[in-house]
DNA sequence: GCGGCCGATGTGACCGTGCACATATCGGTG
DNA sequence: CACCGATATGTGCACGGTCACATCGGCCGC
């Protein structure tokens, strides 16, 4: 542990001012100072102006551990996050979170997982739950985190994002609709035999894409081998692909996210093929980046944006009709690109 | 605003325990617990173990608010982030800031700027001063952004990242010297022509790695072209690239991130033309997508994480041999694929 | 044997705010 | 003009820690 060195700039008197001297300086009891803060209805307009100057002219700001201290209300939610938070996806629902947030008037701190271990998660945990946070986003939807969550009794709301389980925390886009679409797809376009690169077998989002996958495969009746579970990454994506190339018993690839995707258009080529001639390829997510790939990927749109935002409103109760709430709500668009063809044979 | 509801499950007593209910369990004055709870070294091993065990049995957990109101240290630090968050590179930093800040005992609180207008960053950082942080991670190099936060006489220190600018509250990669190797490595293969995609005018990493190339350029007496303005989007990469391809008079592009020089290799094959046949193409940040890209990209890596780590030790004042340090202190490295060969003509 | 010192612990005040309650002020009413 | 209720404001206390200082033994040295 550290200290952080003083003040950078100003040589500041020895204590900021509070609502006493504010009080003392417009003439008026702290109390009505406080009123002043707090927008309360009785107070005449002349004296709310005269405090309001007053604590201009002092600089006055408000000292939030006092107020959460006596009201034990935060005003913080947390954001617990794995290590993945630095993709593009879960970046922007953060960064969709903290707005939401901000907007609704609430502070946000993020703790990372440092890995999948329980106690990892139970660190992060505990590093939120210190600092008395109102509620926690969890945007690292893997099965283990529910378990240590409920196993702490954790007394705090909660929401997940991103998963589709049948927990009542959770809002999600509809990965396994997405998912359906995306192997609908190359099935339409002729394929029968697909194989599907998965993500962590631990996330619930890698999971619900792979049943949405199964389910579409079997409602086809087309027959599947087992999918192959991955870690998101191209760099997997590639080795996957380089691995699967060498028997070529297969004309097209569901990959869970766009990252590995790519990795399997690299593979492809590397072995001398051609995506989409020889394998199509569809993607997950539609990063910003996927549209100029080479070739432009095929993948299923979710609005990661809209997802954080939901997760906020459903965490601080206020989405505006409760009852017209669909669960399921955000659902998930298949966006056609040149990954994908019919198969050559 | 909204009010968050209520503790999802245990219909928890009405108020936490505090020190003096740890204390009166234990039999010991509340302040023989307040020792405890701060490895104060006067106390006796088996006071303190009967403590211990109370507040176990108690489920006892420090109050944050009541120590941040005594002590005016909120162990807090901030983060403002550009909009640009959802990026790998800067999710990346911001990951280790947490991190790090979390091994320091800090907690972490972000906050996103709405625009690029005062006003946006105003609201921002008034967001994390009323959260009395200790100190503040700016993320999002924007020029104007050091002119607001000295404008408003911001008491709290404060660090930027990925700026080499002459400020006294940097820490950086040597953006300069990675541009220049970039550059370089086009000109020893031969390139004369050599355009410029750079970021957005108010950064000051574009305008680093700007004059990187500049000074390159210069240095080796080769007559540049003005640089052509980006956003960092791969959709700007592309657009630019296809405007740039109606005269070709040019044989490589030093793009200023990754993410538009994908966007320029995609134009590049919408014309008709190659990658790096026709048009050498160099990148910068190596994000874990560039080795995957068609074709590979040449790009200059920065350690993302490093820089995160080092913000926080320079904010918490933690820098091991302050003498030492060098501030360019993390170099970039050049990492030669496949985007980059001779000119053809 | 006694003063002094040190380690272990206790006592009370205080940090800045909001809440419950008390009090003043004012206008209208019978 | 006494009385009522509503509006506007003031008074003390509580929140849960830490800090400064007081207290209490026991041990040491002369």
């Amino acid at each position: 542990m550290t200290e952080l060195s003083g003040a950078a700039d100003s040589a500041s008197p020895p204590r900021a001012p509070n609502i006493r001297d504010v009080a003392k300086a417009a003439g008026v009891s702290h109390q009505t100072v406080s009123r002043v803060l707090n927008d309360h209805p009785s107070i005449r307009e002349a004296t709310k102006e005269r405090v309001l100057q007053v604590m201009e002219q002092l600089q006055y700001r408000p000292n939030r551990a006092a107020r959460t201290l006596v009201t034990s209300k935060s005003r913080t939610i947390g954001i617990l996050a794995a290590t993945s938070a630095s993709h593009y996806g879960p970046a922007s629902s953060i960064g969709a979170i903290q707005d939401a947030a901000r907007e609704a008037g609430y502070y946000v701190s993020t703790a990372n997982m440092h890995n999948t271990e329980t106690s990892g998660i139970q660190d992060a945990l505990n590093h939120l739950v210190s600092q008395s946070v109102e509620g926690i986003v969890v945007i690292a939807p893997q099965k283990r985190v529910f378990d240590v969550i409920s196993e702490l009794q954790v007394s705090v709301p909660y929401v997940t994002m991103q998963s589709s389980s049948d927990s009542p925390h959770t809002v999600s886009v509809d990965q396994r609709g997405g998912a359906r679409l995306a192997t609908r797809h190359l099935i339409e376009r002729g394929h029968r035999m697909i194989y599907h690169l998965a993500g962590p077998q631990d996330w619930i989002e890698a999971e619900e894409r792979m049943a949405g996958f199964l389910e579409e495969m079997s409602a086809q009746d087309i027959p599947t081998t087992a999918p192959i579970l991955g870690d998101w990454s191209a760099d997997f994506g590639y080795r996957a692909g380089r691995e699967l190339l060498r028997f070529r018993d297969f004309t097209a690839i569901f990959s869970s996210n766009d990252q590995m995707a790519l990795g399997l258009i690299h593979a492809i080529r590397d072995e001398g093929l051609d995506c989409p001639r020889d394998v199509s390829i569809v993607g997950f997510d539609d990063i910003p980046e996927a549209a100029h790939f080479w070739p432009p990927l095929t993948t299923v749109r979710q609005d990661f944006t809209e997802l954080g935002r939901r997760c906020v409103a459903q965490l601080l109760g206020n989405i505006s009709e409760p009852e017209v709430v669909n669960i399921e709500g955000i659902t998930a668009e298949l966006v056609v690109r040149g990954s994908t063809a019919g198969p050559s044979f």
